[in-house]
DNA sequence: TCGATATTGACAGTCACCTCTCATTTGGGA
DNA sequence: TCCCAAATGAGAGGTGACTGTCAATATCGA
């Protein structure tokens, strides 16, 4: 589905200019929104910042919110997993996802993902707007599960398994951000995944 | 904390006619949310239904999204979870609140309840709003789990299992919902829960 | 090189959240 | 009944997201 590598052409002077606009945006948002917060930031400060007028901001993103809510990461991780073997445990399929080419796309941007989650778990403002992005994540991984499982994705179990292997994610990002990912997600993943595939005692 | 029960005094005719006025303001905006969407609802047209004017509507709700993320379940809850016996296990424990005064609080104003719970899964923006009141609870549960097994509340694994539970909980507060709370609730809970102390083999 | 087309900036304007002030009404207590 | 404090309504005003238009500029294809 992404044939976003080289469909046809060489991007000309055009479209490389517009992914940098687009590109410069992202940066000068963010760096606004890690200084000053995502409400107290306006739009027309962000089109200062990145030198553009506030109309071509609007070009590029229809609100302001879209800065920080697209994503690109979802579908990367939805391919690796179906790259899996099929009797692969899903926690473990997604382990394999995360060293594999999904690691190297982390390891790509990693300071610019590093800064962008720092804001996702910082500004509440934020967070709260990207939750729909996270329930699209629990959904794609429960489509994942349902196939690797030959089990409907409408299956509340199912729903069930991703939503909590989401959450636990989630909590693990927000503590490897705190300790400015520093520490191996890949070892806080290993330890505590494991909670849900043997139940924990609580 | 919540001495809200008679304290001293039985409320005057003043206190009753805010708590009316508070009541009747969030009744009319869950229906025009519910008619039209939070967004395209406005502040002025709310204030219209419940009769009273667009400044005694801040006074009330110190901004439009407060009507909806201002929450009082959640301290029942904890203090329902600090009544269980230490021994027992979270997951049964949350299970007792359920079926105790937590219940009650539930089934008296089932209706709103029901309302109100719709329109969060439904409409994107007030989901979104919501998230903060999700991980407050998120928080409160932890706290309830490290008292309960003796470990700290910032614990990783504490803070994985409380999300994991929150999310499956959400899970099926949403199915609940989209079967117009028809369903057993408990029976629900009963059934999905068990994915977590137990362990699932996806 | 030149014309067609895409992109941009300037700018005016709308809409809704929210604030503040001040006069008026209403309930509580003596 | 009367006074005080709380609650309310009316309205003016600020701010920032977002839209639409139009002319200027930059890029592309021939």
């Amino acid at each position: 589905m992404t044939t976003r590598t080289t469909p046809t052409k060489p991007p000309g002077l055009r479209e490389r200019k517009k992914q940098q606009t687009r590109q410069r945006i992202r940066e000068e948002a963010y760096r606004l929104f890690a200084e000053r917060g995502y409400e107290a930031t306006t739009v027309d400060e962000i089109a200062a910042a990145a030198d553009i007028s506030p109309s071509t901001f609007f070009r590029y993103f229809p609100s302001k919110e879209d800065v920080v809510t697209q994503d690109e990461y979802d579908p990367a991780l939805a391919e690796a997993l179906r790259a899996r073997p099929a009797g692969e445990p899903t926690v473990d399929a997604i382990r394999a996802a995360l060293v594999g080419p999904l690691g190297e796309l982390l390891d790509g941007d990693r300071e610019q993902l590093l800064l962008r989650t720092r804001i996702t778990f910082t500004d509440p403002e934020i967070r709260a707007r990207s939750v729909a992005e996270q329930e699209r994540s629990e959904a794609v991984l429960a489509e994942v599960i349902a196939e690797r499982s030959g089990r409907d994705a409408r299956d509340l179990e199912v729903k069930c398994a991703a939503a909590a292997i989401i959450a636990v994610f989630t909590t693990l990002m927000r503590h490897w951000v705190e300790g400015d990912g520093k520490e191996d997600l890949l070892a806080l993943y290993d330890r505590h995944l494991q909670l849900l595939s043997r139940g924990f005692d609580f």
